[in-house]
DNA sequence: CTGCCATCTGGCAGTGACTGCCTATAATGA
DNA sequence: TCATTATAGGCAGTCACTGCCAGATGGCAG
């Protein structure tokens, strides 16, 4: 019964399936549909029900894709596919300079779409603390991920700890600036800079 | 209840007052008894319900005094009281510093009582992500908020941004790593050296 | 000691997030 | 085209959390 997993399709990456497709479409419409309902009305005073009626789905099926209320702004279709283009950099001699060129890599790979997409996120993340609790966690994880998937053998040591979490930090740190200069310029030079100080230390700073 | 006498006779001006001391040893009792049922249950298998039997109240004074389920994990005492000792030194020449002999004189004033529920919170902490995301969220908040109190006018800035974000990550780091290595050395070294590394910078480290 | 006032605890009812289970339906592979 | 399999939707239930009201309790002046 469990021990059936037949390979229903062994995913040759090159089709995305049609099944697939009009999953990732209906996200895009949810998404859509919460972003709006949320900005109106506020993240609280907007029922599941509510979004699920917006973008013609099921509350049931909201739950099924997106699993928590606040992944409908956190979720970025980039992180499905994407794993990391920064993989085989990572375990370089200077780590800091293989996460800023993994970041700008990000960015280049950016439509003004999805910068725009970004900053509506990125502006409810910072309104809502349970949002931004989840987005905070969200981030670790991910960082985790990559650093265990770099170097599985080093991932409980303590530097490796710290510099994992001193890294979100300092990139949340970038995009909480970000959002607190309501979005003005462009955030590069901000993570740029973050990554700068990181690298540098803060000895001196301030 | 039972051995809690009243005689506030003698009460200097400066003592908390008798409702407020019921209060804390009602949440004492409260949390004691969340630990316990989180750590032999799961933290999501048990309802506030049960914590609030055990504690001998109401549900919803259980809800009145931790807001949320988290905080009867997250809850520590120290923080009622205790704003900071760092605040004139924070705006030092070197802020890392400041907040090392911060984190160590907050060490100092430990018990091993102190260590043990420390010990014990941070472990459930760790093993429920919900838990987590809240405990992150409330480290950052009290960092902006000491922050804030000691640099007003720089609040915004993107180093302050980036060194609060980066000091909170380094700090997690730390205790994360203590976790992961079952709690067997005294943790006060491992902040002391993520402090070292934030203050020297990731150029050459990994 | 006593009665009055401010505050607090507890119970009640309601909202809404989230889940497990089951059925209808649409996609896939032969 | 047909059999298989994955998937959306509906239903019912649990539980975190909140506002509201009533009863109890501490604080205090008379």
């Amino acid at each position: 019964m469990d021990t059936d997993p037949p390979a229903p399709s062994a995913a040759p990456a090159g089709t995305p399936g049609l099944q697939a497709r009009k999953k990732l479409a209906a996200m895009h419409r949810i998404q859509e549909a919460a972003l709006g309902l949320f900005e109106e009305h506020g993240f609280d005073a907007v029922a599941i029900e509510a979004v699920a009626a917006a973008a013609e789905v099921a509350p049931r099926t909201v739950y099924r894709y997106f699993g928590a209320k606040e992944m409908l702004v956190i979720w970025d279709e980039a992180d499905e596919h994407a794993s990391s283009p920064l993989t085989p950099q990572f375990a370089a001699a200077d780590p800091v300079d293989a996460l800023r060129a993994a970041v700008r890599a990000g960015f280049a790979a950016m439509s003004d779409a999805d910068l725009r997409l970004i900053r509506r996120r990125v502006a409810l993340i910072y309104r809502v603390p349970a949002v931004e609790a989840a987005f905070t966690l969200h981030s670790y994880e991910k960082s985790r991920a990559i650093a265990a998937a770099v170097a599985p053998d080093a991932g409980d040591r303590l530097d490796t700890q710290v510099f994992v979490h001193a890294f979100v930090g300092a990139f949340l740190g970038a995009l909480r600036h970000w959002h607190l200069t309501d979005f003005d310029a462009n955030p590069l030079p901000f993570v740029d800079r973050a990554l700068t100080l990181l690298a540098q230390g803060f000895t001196d700073t301030d």
